[in-house]
DNA sequence: TATTGTTATACTCTATAACTATA
DNA sequence: TATAGTTATAGAGTATAACAATA
């Protein structure tokens, strides 16, 4: 039995050291976290404008239109102007693109597969219950 | 009954958004990561040398010391000159430091505290307990 | 007028290469 | 010669302010 405090400081502790050791595990090591946070979203949420990009990732237009440039010279997406709404542009992901994100996303789930390999099947069982807990309770 | 990468799939995202949800919770706004992330260290595991704390943090020794001048100038860390080896500079945490630190880390666990007050006990004891699983496998 | 995207400018984080001081 | 720290330089992420095009 824990209070509250004891739990979250363990728990933030927790997710913040596992995130930092899967964050190391990227695909194309020449791509920043920017960039290839902002490739996920198009990967699996599909084409957004610059500033609903922006919004998702929290950052400002004119930051992610830096992110959009780069990843747009590098071949990662692709910039078409809206058909009904001209000031808008269309951001999307390209087959090159997809493929850094499956790569990555792979190579991230082998690591944590790796470590998990070695658990007890009840923890992995608890680990598993827990991130469905936490993906429920943070929305976005 | 999940195969292991599906397994790990699920817990990378929610560690994931987790700990950006949790980074977002910084007390010293003006403050980057990587400045809290090294005064962390220097509050959690004593002085370093500037080599020690950029192998720690995995940056290079030119790009940690950018990072040290700027906690240097707001008064975060000091540097002495090491007593016995005069190549070396031990860089230690102020109170000053020390104070933003345990600001922040509280600020981030109320907002944690605050996502697990509604959730049911059984839930916040399946956290707890992934939580441990974690830390004991992380060594770092 | 308001919105969307962009450019201008400035500061931080990152790296590699080169330099200084010390061991 | 090797190591610790630093400076020089350059590329990328971040922001705010200002601008053009469109609604």
């Amino acid at each position: 039995m824990t209070d509250l405090s004891s739990d979250a400081s363990e728990i933030r502790a927790a997710a913040m050291r596992l995130s930092r050791r899967l964050r190391q595990q990227r695909a194309v090591t020449t791509m920043s976290d920017a960039q290839f946070a902002a490739l996920a979203v198009l990967n699996y949420r599909g084409p957004h404008t610059l500033t609903a990009l922006a919004e998702r990732e929290g950052v400002t237009a004119p930051s992610m239109n830096r992110t959009v440039n780069c990843l747009e010279e590098d071949g990662y997406v692709t910039r078409e102007p809206d058909a009904v709404d001209r000031r808008k542009v269309n951001i999307a992901i390209t087959e090159g693109g997809i493929a850094v994100v499956e790569e990555t996303v792979q190579r991230r789930d082998e690591w944590l597969a790796r470590v998990l390999a070695e658990l007890p099947a009840a923890d992995r069982a608890t680990l598993r219950a827990a991130a469905d807990i936490i993906l429920e309770v943070i929305e976005r």
